[in-house]
Order: C-alpha cells, then structure tokens, then sequence
DNA sequence: CACTTGCGGTCAAGAACTGTCCGCAAGGGG
DNA sequence: CCCCTTGCGGACAGTTCTTGACCGCAAGTG
C-alpha cells in the first residue's frame, strides 16, 4: 500500500523534527489509530533505525542515534544551509573532508529544487573565498566532475599543461583528489590511452558531459583509486609512515579511502601513508583509527603524538569523546618512535 | 508488507548514489522482477519524487530535482562532511543561513551514530575560528539551545549581565537569532515572569535540561517570533525598509522567518523591514523574493540596487539563474528610491 | 531494421495492513 | 500508596495491496 510506505517516511521525518511525540500525537498526525503507530514504531526498529520510547506521563517516542544516519529530511531553509556549508567546506577551508564533500555536494546538487537553487546562488555570489592560498576552483566544477565520476561519463576539457600550451582533451573521469591547496582529476586519457592526472584549476570543462563509458579494467587491480591515494599522499607537505597493529583490512576500513595508502604486513599489523598539512591534524586522524600504532617518521609528527597524548593525559578522567575500541596487540618497543594507544 | 517499505527507501538510495539505472539493474539490486521495479517507481513519482525514465539503450532512470527535496541518503562521509560544513556555517562565516544551519545540526545531532561523533569532534577540535571578531560561542551549546527550542524543554543556565553581575536564570526558550556577530536567545524568564532576549555567549548552560513545558500563550499573538525578528532587524548595522508589491502573506511565505518583519499595507502591498550587514546580500536577498519592490531607505542600499541593476543589464542576456516568478503589480513612481523587478 | 529499454494492462494467489478489543507493565504525581 | 498516563503486544477478521507472469506497445540508438 503506497498509504503505508509513505506514512513510514512521514513517521520517519515527525520523529526528526521534534524529539518527543506521544503515541496519540503521531496517530493524529498519520491519521491512523495508536494501534498502528505501534506498528510503524515497530517496523522502523526493524529497518534498523532506533526509536526509543519511555512509558509513564511524559514518555513518548524518540528517534536516537542507532547504527547508520537514518535519511535525512530537511526543509527547505535547512538544505540551503547544507548546501551553502558543504560548499565551503569543499572549497578548502576545513581539511579531510573535501571529498566527502564534493560527494554530498553532487548529491544534494542533484535534486534540489530549483526555487532553492536560486538561493544558494544567490548566498554563493556574495561568499568571499576567505583562503586566498588556495587555487581559485569553482565549486561547480567540482560538482559537475564528481558528478561525471559517479555517473561515469566521460568528460571534455581544455587543458593547460605545465608548459603553458593548451590542448583539447577527452577522459574517462575515475576520481577526485583534493590535497589541502590543490584539486586533482584522476582520469583515462583517451588521446594518450594511459591513465592521467590533472590539475582541475587548469582544466576549462565544456559541457554537455560526453557519454556514459563502462568502468576500463584497470591493469593494476586499482590504478585509479591507487594513483588517487598516492596523490594524495605525495602533495602533503607532510608524509607520515606509519605502523598499525592491525590487518590491512581492519585499518582500510576504518579511514576514508582517499586519506592513506595501505599495506599488508602481515595477518596482525600494516603500514599506512598518509600525507596532510598540519601536524595536529594527522595526529588526531590516526589516533582515530581506534587501534595501537606506532609513528617511525616524520620527526615532527612522532612529537607531535607525544605533546598531544601529553595534553591528553593532563585532562586526564575527562571525557574524550571517543567511543571507537582500542585494538589489542603486540607493541614492540623502537627507540625513537611514539607507542600509542587509541581511543584519542 | 516491511519488505515493500524498505525496498521503496533503498530505492531511493540507489537513485541517489549514481545517475543512470537500468530497470533490470535496479530489479537485480532489489530482489524483485523489474515489473516490481517500475511499480515501486511509480509509487516514488506518486509520493511526488520526479524519477525521469528514458528508453532506448542508454535508458534507464534518473531522480530529478523535484518540489520538495528527498529525504538525504548519505553515507557516513558525506555525514560528518555536512556536520563539519554546517557547524561552520553555523558559527557565522556565511550569513543569512545561519538559524537554519543551527536548526539542521540539531537534527543531524540528534542521530548522528556515535562512531561518527567522535571523527567530527576530532575534525571540530582541530578547526580554528577564522572569524575572530565573532564573539564566541560554541557550536555545541547552539545546538544545544535549537534542541530545547524545537523539544520544548526548559533550560537553567547562569547569565552574566551586561553590568557584569551573574545570576541562576531558568526559562523556556523559544527562538535563537544571529545577528551577524552575535547569538541570542528569546525565552521566557520564569523568575521574571516575562519575556526576555539573552546573549549565548553570557550565558553558561546547566545540564541537562529541564521538564518540558507546554508552549506558553503571548500576549500578543507571537511575541516570540515578532521579538525574535524585530531583534534581527535592529541588531544590524544597515537596516531597510521596503514596500513589497505583493500581499503580506505572500512575502513572509517566501524569506526565512528571522528574516525581516512583514506588516501589511493592502491587499497587494506591504511594508519589509530587514536588516543586515552587508548591502550586496540585502540587495540579492530582496531580489529573490521575486516580487516588484522598491526601497525606501537606508540610501546605500537605494545606491546598491541600483548598481546591481546596472551590472545584471551589463551581463545582458546571460542566465540570471532566477526560477523565481515575477509578480505582477502596480509599481508607483517615488523620487529618490529605486524601483526593481522581481527574477534577479 | 534490430535491439534495448521503459510502459502499463490483466489475472490470480498470497500476504500484509488496519481497526478493534483486550490485559499488562512501567513511570510520575498527588 | 494509588491513580493516571503512556507504551506493549496478542488475537481476529475483513479489506486491501503486492507480486510475478504474461502480453503487446512505444520510443530511442546504432
């Protein structure tokens, strides 16, 4: 019954605007009886989302934080704010999570409303780029070339080279690789019929996108996502390498795969290389991992971890925030080098 | 059936991570005949979510930007991207934005998994203010305030008075504005028994929050929200009145509520009060109501819609990007003030 | 023209949904 | 301590919806 299915959603976004509801409250709302909200309540715990619910005069329901973000109702105020934030966001001004941005961006870009879309670009018209550092990219571009990745169309561009002479290409877009100053596009070339990275500030897009293409085998299991990684490791004025005593597996799935390059050890331990701007950063990144490590270089970082677990310990019994498990282990000892633990 | 709703919601999540999906695709992903499939999207298009189809071979179908946005399907990236980027947009860096920015980290907040929590703690820890002459305020106690408003519960807090003596207040808080620099909350004093607009960053909230309270009648039909507005308007630096050709309801239905204050004239005209910080947004954001206007005052702004119209008939011919519609209407002459059309 | 893809009608079996009725459990206030 | 409110969930019966299977049709693409 679509009634059913759409009443779930609705329960779903009356639970996200307000955080108690009475069983009666929701019924007069949904227009069924209580009986059936029960029923709801129950099929949305199935579904995974964690309604909590509390008897007595002031009980009700309550959705809380459960295991995935349930999807995500805003009204229309609300998604200009989003999108406007995760604009920002993209361009620069927070670090690590450009990426992730630029996906949530193409993903809210596409079905906006259009009487919305005239708002955010109204408020992007009037936001200085605050980061003069950065390269001077648009946030369009970025939208419309994690779009062509996603949708896996190929793109057309100008391209000015290093040189300074320019060229008309054409690729297979595969990835988006943001490093702290810099945007770069890992593509299939297919003039040159290798596999390319390029400066998206030096790239002029011609719209339309050109045809769907069907993802190339890559020679190596992974060029694109490989050659992504180590971009963006190499760009960072810092690269750090680091143990992890954990498998490969554990580690790569706890970071965003963008972040680091990963490599097997063995069954308990890897390495991981990751590259960022600031020290701190770095630090609180790996540390977030949530399993033990331990830092061989740089230097700088090595001391950072110590000043910050130095820090950390002084706040010592406050709460840290973390909830992520610290992975038991061996920690062999090596002079010079900074055991932690995680849980930071 | 649990299955039929589910699957309607995991549609929806398909159509958002890619583009272009083949009915056989989305028959394969789902379990279900792809006779199902363009049954369940037809329910989709008939919950009012545009999902454009098209035949032939690189058919398939696409969710389009519809009248109201989907519920947001994001992974746990795309999450703490949103909750990093509006946690910066609610601190003020982008203006106009920052209530709904306020309101939508709330509700993000409010089911956020914990394992997500702590990468954006991490991420907050390390994010300096770029903005310093903001005053300060934590995003976390913003949050905090937007929450009891929404849930209506009561807050204690102690608050330092302008002549700088403190005092144990309790009350029920109602709306929160940004003015540009700074926060305040308009609530209801219990001990003073009367409304009263505080300071965020004087005061210092108790945890955790009070008993609900059942929403107090005003006086005047909404104190709250005509204080909340008319403290937005006064707290700005430029603060403009302007007849908007189009009924009251009709404006208030189409700018933020903290906005501005709407009073009406006639049945096709109004007075708009708004205040801000900066002339070009002012001027754009009256523009997109998308309704004939003219300003009366202050005099800069006469001057900055003036120029913005000079430089939109320069661009002549190049897409506005307005959606907007124009309303019709008489538009008197007046020396001195500037009249302009709606759709920029 | 051939092929792919989406569209929608019809049918019948099966499954789910809903409201109604019931008693039970738990929290909060008088 | 009692009473009220609120959530919980079993049972039942009638109604409604869902699903897969089959069909022919329409519309892009090469």
């Amino acid at each position: 019954m679509l009634e059913t299915s759409a009443r779930l959603l609705r329960l779903l976004s009356l639970l996200q605007i307000h955080r108690d509801w009475s069983g009666a409250d929701l019924a007069g709302r949904l227009g069924v009886t209580p009986r059936t909200v029960r029923r709801d309540v129950d099929k949305l715990r199935s579904l995974g989302y964690p309604v909590h619910a509390s008897t007595g005069t002031a009980g009700g329901y309550r959705l809380g934080a459960g295991a995935a973000l349930p999807p995500l109702l805003l009204d229309d105020e609300e998604a200009v704010a989003v999108a406007i934030g995760l604009r920002s966001a993209a361009l620069g001004s927070v670090e690590g999570i450009a990426e992730a941005s630029v996906r949530a961006l193409a993903k809210i870009d596409q079905v906006l409303p259009s009487r919305l879309r005239s708002r955010v670009e109204a408020l992007r018209a009037v936001t200085v780029t605050v980061d003069s550092r950065a390269t001077k990219v648009s946030a369009d571009a970025l939208t419309l070339l994690a779009a062509a990745c996603r949708d896996r169309e190929r793109v057309r561009f100008e391209y000015t080279a290093r040189a300074g002479q320019d060229s008309a290409r054409e690729a297979e877009p595969y990835r988006l690789v943001h490093t702290g100053r810099r945007w770069y596009l890992v593509a299939y070339d297919l003039q040159r019929a290798d596999w390319r990275t390029f400066r998206v500030d030096r790239m002029r897009l011609k719209t339309p996108a050109g045809p769907r293409f069907a993802p190339r085998e890559e020679p190596d299991k992974d060029t694109a996502g490989w050659t992504a990684r180590r971009l963006a490791v190499d760009q960072h004025p810092y690269r750090a390498r680091i143990t992890m005593f954990a498998s490969a597996q554990t580690v790569a799935d706890r970071i965003p795969p963008e972040y680091g390059l990963v490599e097997p050890v063995d069954a308990d331990s890897c390495t991981l290389m990751v590259g960022g701007d600031r020290l701190d950063v770095m630090a609180l990144y790996v540390a977030l991992v949530g399993v033990e490590f331990r830092v061989h270089e740089p230097p700088e970082l090595v001391e950072q971890v110590r000043a910050t677990a130095a820090r950390m310990a002084r706040a010592a019994g406050a709460e840290t925030g973390g909830d992520v498990d610290g992975g038991g282990g061996r920690v062999p000892a090596e002079p010079g080098a900074v055991d932690a633990g995680g849980g930071a």
